[in-house]
DNA sequence: GCCGTTTTCGGCCCGACTGTTTTCAGTCG
């Protein structure tokens, strides 16, 4: 069956194609929306054709692209995508690909020069033939030369704890400038986004001018992008974009706003705006019949109150939620770190880990946790050593001479990540696994075998009366290695009948559950776990990102198991 | 191509920067 996100890769390519014919903006933008619908979707697309639902029920999606999702999920093909790739070179994408060439550049090279890809466009950029074009000169062609590379590396993000730690390093950097009044970080990174495309700081200072100085002597900095009179654009190492806008005071709200995004969430307030006879720029809010007249623009709240909105919290700016009833209700109760009060995956040097079980405790506690769940691998992961019965019954009686040393005042669960084997059975015995307090399964081989094979060992371990949990369910490593195919339908719904919990892993590379999974689990009521998946003392800071995933998918405490406290805890697994 | 609390037609967010121009188109976010 054709996923999801394959549809909307379909649609992302017509989108481009039509972009370099010239095609109307809109139906362009049309086909992205529609894209991007089907990708948030947390349903399947084709289960819904197969089960004729009508897709002109999801927002975004008209008769057309219905339509056109209804062939691709019946026919795997599109026979306008063939027409469109026929009429106009595939490759030109890549071309658009170069930072200052899009649509209109791509298709000028192709007509008057046949350039297809960016191999021809490199030999004719040396060969000078570039800059001869009307509308091009030496500069562009200079250009076209120097990003060439970016195109080719194709859009490289950063994972959500390299941004941040970059993040760190340029807030550590403009701090040290008198003339930044206030900064922040806006863009996806504020959005909590599992993986950033470039970096967005903003700043308040009188004198832009010394700001974007400083800015440039920033010493990860590679090159100076462009610089104008209040924005600028750098590149740091790996061809990385950070973006530096500069603004007055009174202009902070409207600009976080507006740099925060995401594009769709800002057009929605924008038209919300303009319906009122309002206008929503960076610089403020202004009166649509006279234009010099600024009814907000100094903070976020009084602009989206203006709209009639309390504030958003950045993570739900995406169209996804937080336009929906009881959105307002859902945003003062988003789940917060504070919320977290245990981590029920970790492991220790027993198995792969690097730390001993009071280390990781201690660490827990002095980061005002109440219990964690020791759950080191079980045999099958022979790499790291795994437990059998017998190794897993003695690191228990441990556990249970650190609880008694404790006296109460932080808890040890007894517990173990049992893989889920190529058979569908568990690589634990039974009469083991009923022993233990916190049992998590997850898959870790064979993940290549089909959809059926995989659905049904998960399913199994979901039955199985000793499982409490499902870690890591979806198995991606972000930009490392894609999910394995999953039916993600027929999970949630077995977790939701045998009231099973499924893991949120907050392992920047994993953040798995993915949002979209996160939302549907939330929407069926399963509950959810938030876990590090620490291998370390440090790992155990990989909270914050799983919390951020979270909240992008509207999760409130009383969803998420280890919110709960100690006692409620013990009282649940039944630990004595 | 999508959509509807003035609309089934006529809108669809909006401004900065660059390079190419001689007042603007293209690109980007």
């Amino acid at each position: 069956m054709i996923s999801n996100q394959e549809i909307a890769t379909t649609f992302e390519e017509m989108a481009d194609l039509l972009e370099l014919s010239g095609e109307n903006a809109f139906r362009i933008r049309a086909y992205r929306n529609g894209a991007k619908a089907i990708a948030d979707l947390g349903d399947s697309v084709a289960q819904w054709i197969l089960d004729g639902k009508d897709l002109t029920q999801v927002d975004g999606i008209g008769s057309t692209l219905a339509d056109k999702s209804k062939t691709l999920v019946e026919t795997g093909a599109l026979p306008q995508l063939e027409k469109l790739r026929a009429a106009v070179p595939p490759t030109l994408r890549n071309i658009m690909g170069i930072p200052g060439v899009g649509a209109k550049k791509a298709m000028k090279l192709f007509r008057e020069l046949s350039i297809k890809d960016l191999p021809s466009l490199r030999a004719a950029c040396e060969a000078g033939l570039v800059a001869q074009l009307k509308g091009f000169g030496e500069k562009t062609q200079a250009s076209i030369l120097q990003n060439m590379e970016i195109a080719e590396k194709a859009a490289q993000r950063l994972l959500m704890d390299a941004a941040e730690s970059l993040v760190m390093i340029i807030r550590e950097h403009m701090k040290s400038c008198s003339a930044v009044k206030r900064l922040e970080f806006a863009g996806s990174y504020r959005r909590g986004k599992e993986t950033v495309g470039d970096l967005d700081l903003l700043v308040t200072s009188e004198t832009p001018e010394a700001v974007m100085d400083h800015f440039s002597k920033l010493t990860q900095i590679q090159e100076i992008i462009q610089r104008g009179e209040t924005k600028m654009s750098i590149r740091v190492a790996d061809s990385f974009q950070v973006d530096l806008r500069v603004v007055e005071d009174a202009s902070w709200g409207a600009a976080l706003q507006y740099f925060t995004g995401s594009k769709e969430h800002n057009v929605r307030v924008r038209g919300m705006a303009k319906a009122i006879g309002l206008k929503i720029n960076e610089y403020g809010v202004f009166k649509s019949e006279d234009e010099s007249c600024r009814v907000a623009g100094a903070n976020e709240e009084e602009i989206y109150a203006l709209v009639g909105m309390p504030w958003v919290p950045p993570e739900l700016r995406e169209d996804r939620l937080e336009f929906s009833s009881g959105a307002k209700e859902l945003f003062t109760h988003l789940i917060q770190m504070e919320d977290i009060r245990g981590d029920l995956h970790m492991h220790t040097t027993a198995t792969d880990g690097e730390s001993s079980i009071e280390e990781m405790a201690q660490a827990a506690r002095a980061r005002g946790l109440q219990y964690i769940a020791i759950t080191d691998h079980s045999k099958r992961v022979s790499m790291a050593r795994g437990l059998d019965e017998t190794r897993l019954r003695e690191q228990w009686k441990e556990i249970d001479t650190f609880n008694q040393k404790s006296n109460g005042q932080f808890w040890v669960l007894k517990g173990i990540e049992v893989d889920i084997l190529e058979n569908g059975s568990l690589d634990i015995s039974d009469d083991c696994l009923a022993e233990a307090d916190w049992v998590t399964a997850s898959v870790h081989y064979g993940q290549r075998q089909s959809r059926e094979q995989i659905t049904d060992r998960i399913l199994n371990a979901i039955q199985n009366p000793n499982v409490h949990a499902i870690s890591h369910p979806t198995g991606r490593l972000i930009s490392r290695r894609e999910a394995y195919d999953v039916d993600m339908a027929a999970v949630m719904q077995a977790a939701k009948e045998s009231n099973k919990i499924l893991e949120l892993n907050a392992n920047p590379y994993r953040l798995d559950l993915n949002d979209i999974h996160t939302m549907t689990a939330v929407q069926l009521g399963i509950e959810i776990v938030i876990n590090t998946d620490a291998h370390s003392i440090a790992n155990l800071d990989l909270m914050k990102y799983g919390v951020r995933q979270a909240r992008r998918a509207g999760v409130r405490p009383s969803m998420v198991f280890n919110t709960l406290t100690l006692d409620e805890v013990k009282k649940r697994l039944g630990v004595a």
